[in-house]
DNA sequence: TTGAAAGCGCTAACAA
DNA sequence: TTGTTAGCGCTTTCAA
């Protein structure tokens, strides 16, 4: 049977209360009790027993961060932000893999709730409200990251989305383009909104009138992509340009042209968000935007932590600037 | 406060073990005795507490998972099999990142150990051995993946290095290559060992004699891939080939051929283990090992689980099968 | 099928 | 600086 502290006690000549002292260093203790103390440990190979101790402190030292995939690298680098900050404080990460399932996001949820975790960093997918909430009413520290579900009290840090789509066709314009198509994710998800606005607005600052029919929204995946874009080629319509906001369906974009035998960006010019590794064999035609995935990852949890330790008492909206690597230009850009 | 089982057990006219067990299914309750029960769970919202349960049962429902990076997706595809395993049975996964470092993966360990977790999974570090020693005389039942350590009571699941590695070698042989030089790993790690191996046992089965000046092993990372070859390029020998041990140290034999102005594969052909998306981009140029990522998580697992549970007595070594992708042959081969 | 009693290993609360 | 007492919320053990 492993040593417990009692044992350790008793070896050590004073109270189990006292040995836990020790553990915790929160304490004065006498230099030669604690010394004393640190050889019985050492003696007994003993090791605290941390599900006893957080039973009677009633609180854990484990987060839980839930993402829609793992195998990719914007989502893992997120997870190393989110990693980093918790390691550097004890605390460990439970990895829940949701795949954007809602039930198997409940499921998750549910779990992390009768494990009595500290907090949770969540990317919710589109339905996350309800359960959302559930945990808000338990109690359960929460902040939201990259997405942000409404009314559900908890903070939300996440790239600019609606200034990286802004700044994407504000390029493409700037390069000359005029007829701008947009593929992007669907109204459901507050990135699609927040990259659609971005994407108008910057054509009605520009004077350029926003045409429905360029507009094209679907999920995010390579296979959207590349139909949404076959379906505005059928269209007689001559198009300068293509701003796309997601990394999936940019490459999807990428085949519909190609198979069109169309030159990029000699033909059509492309701007697209850039959240995932996939797309890297294809950046060096066109502008993106990276998001600044790290910081998303780790700012987010050390506001977590802040709000576990009780700070603050207003749910912010922390929105993290992008940085945009330009393509190559196709028009010429008179200063 | 949280409802407790006892809360529950009152509302329900039982007393708490009924609770218990009508939470756990485990034993035969009344199907009346269980609505009255499921009803006050209900409205109590009482949600159960995993750590008076495990502190009780002195068993979690937790794994662990050390790994040496996390943002690349060979590792990931492994950390989806483990989670894929650990969901399906009602397990958390801890995301370990231990940056190849003994000095962290030790403080996580420690960790792991205090939170009484059910098992790890680990791809050890060099300098694994003492550390992996201790769970084990802590009875924490524990499987290596992809790498080992030896003299570790410990299962072993990895992909077939040697066999691998063999393929890659005899593969630039039969496109006609006789001198070839092998990139690889240090000596200290189990995969660098195989690897080597299995590039000279290809040579020798060929009747090429093995010269000691064409082996550069040297750590996993780009720029040591690229000083190595830089090396071997200085002296006067015309290269036919270059078999490679890793992605990372293949892309960093890219540069310096590139920079050396030679082409791959019309001047030196390259076959080159594939373990990082990052080395996609590259891969039409050359013929590569992809090793069963998901399945080697996927296998580790199911194989804790079984230790868990307490089947089986001896370690064993589990040797997976890679796939190889032929890349372009540069000569040609005569059946 | 159900329950009573005990206790898992630790720390909060209070006391000295 | 150190100790005593009690109890966190559950499940084991034994009994009916």
């Amino acid at each position: 049977m492993a040593a417990t502290i009692k044992d350790v006690a008793e070896k050590a000549l004073v109270s189990s209360i006292t040995v836990s002292r020790v553990i915790n260093g929160r304490s004065n203790v006498h230099a030669d009790t604690r010394a004393r103390v640190l050889a019985a440990i050492e003696e007994l190979q003993y090791i605290p027993n941390d599900t006893a101790s957080n039973l009677r402190s009633s609180q854990t030292t484990m987060l839980a961060l839930l993402l829609p995939t793992i195998v990719d690298s914007f989502w893992m680098t997120i997870a190393r932000g989110v990693e980093d900050e918790a390691e550097a404080r004890g605390y460990g990460v439970l990895l829940c893999n949701t795949d954007d399932d809602t039930i198997k996001e409940a499921r998750y949820l549910e779990s992390l709730l009768r494990r009595r975790v500290a907090g949770v960093v969540i990317v919710p997918t589109t339905e996350s409200g309800p359960q959302l909430q559930r945990l808000r009413r338990q109690g359960l520290p929460l902040v939201q990251i990259h997405r942000k579900v409404s009314r559900v009290e908890a903070d939300v840090v996440r790239a600019d989305s609606y200034g990286g789509a802004r700044a994407l066709t504000t390029h493409l314009i700037d390069d000359g383009a005029r007829t701008i198509a947009y593929i992007g994710g669907l109204l459901s998800t507050s990135t699609g909104c927040d990259r659609l606005a971005g994407h108008q607005d910057a054509l009605t600052a520009a004077g350029i009138t926003v045409d429905p029919g360029l507009l094209k929204l679907g999920r995010y995946s390579e296979q959207t992509g590349y139909l949404l874009v076959k379906e505005l080629l059928r269209a007689p319509i001559r198009l300068d340009a293509l701003a796309i906001g997601n990394s999936r369906q940019a490459i999807g974009a990428l085949h519909a042209l190609a198979e069109a035998r169309l030159r990029v960006p000699e033909d059509v010019a492309i701007a697209a968000f850039h959240d995932s590794a996939d797309l890297d064999e294809y950046s060096p035609f066109m502008t993106s935007v990276i998001q600044p995935a790290y910081d998303i990852g780790r700012i987010g949890t050390r506001r977590l932590f802040e709000r576990i330790a009780g700070q603050h008492t207003r749910f912010e909206e922390f929105i993290l600037p992008n940085r945009i690597v330009m393509g190559p230009m196709r028009g010429v850009v008179l200063a």
